[in-house]
DNA sequence: CAGAATCGTAACTAATAAAGTTACATGAAA
DNA sequence: TTTCATGTAACTTTATTAGTTACGATTCTG
């Protein structure tokens, strides 16, 4: 089954735009990325209306951070996406008149509900600054000495 | 994002084969589950080769269980059924050269690997008679009505 | 003010995988 | 030998994300 990336996707956003520390455009984070800038407004869209990124039109416009890394937990960046569905497993009929199907869904529903719960949790207990910081240095050396560069000019 | 509902589907059909007491052919099944006789087959056919049910073909022929409710777990039927995919959300990209994106599949995978060792270890847990039992017992009043009537014929 | 850069969004296409369907070969019982 | 079953291939349908095209709105620069 096609899965959803969505949540992969704006996480390597804006920990590309921590890294570049400047506004980023749509086409320089799909670059990054490697997908088309569309993609990016749109599935950036949600984060904006969080609070978590802002957006500028415009000649210089582009996208900025709107917190600290260290007040972006994955979890608020899930439920900015919507907290789209976890699972790709389901019930067969959602409602079912049939008891036997009901007792199965009853079942499957609490084993998935509580594995969702878990995994939320933990999105919960992660910060982006969390992921940042555990990016290997010889990447941190390289983003340093693209700063200083560009500062040079 | 569509759901796959194979578990779902199969853990109605051994419940209701366990209630009907008899061989059941796929279009019997297909009956209760409000599908196809094929579909029917065609999601049996890995808990056969895995030794949960067994089927005979030609007249008189159809579907029964290979073994007690007790001895069949949610895991079983799961794992007879491939295992498949359990998230509906997964990486981007998922052998990153980017650094950054490879700390986020890292991140990611652990927590959605700890999200799915507690589902599967629930389903373990859980046996298609711990189902059973636990079905309303207006139905298995129904159920015994019914088998009594037939054996009246 | 003109023009270029940029986002916002609608609308369409592509890709994918399960579910549903059709068709037919195989095998077993009456 | 006919009928009732399963086994399976092949095709269609459906739903959803990803990708693309197009264009309007906005903002900076010269």
């Amino acid at each position: 089954m096609k899965l959803d990336t969505r949540l992969s996707l704006v996480l390597h956003a804006l920990l590309h735009m921590a890294g570049h520390g400047r506004t980023m455009t749509s086409a320089d984070l799909a670059l990054c990325m490697d997908t088309n800038p569309v993609v990016v407004r749109r599935t950036m869209a949600g984060l904006r209306r969080a609070g978590l990124v802002r957006s500028e039109k415009g000649h210089g416009g582009g996208w900025t951070l709107g917190r600290e890394l260290a007040e972006i937990s994955l979890r608020d960046v899930y439920a900015a996406l919507g907290s789209p569905a976890v699972f790709a497993l389901g019930n067969h009929t959602e409602s079912p008149g049939c008891l036997i199907e009901r007792a199965i869904n009853d079942r499957l529903d609490g084993a998935l509900r509580e594995a969702e719960a878990l995994l939320v949790a933990r999105l919960g207990e992660l910060t982006l600054a969390d992921i940042w910081s555990g990016i290997a240095d010889p990447f941190m050396a390289h983003q340093q000495r693209r700063k200083d560069h560009s500062h040079d000019q």
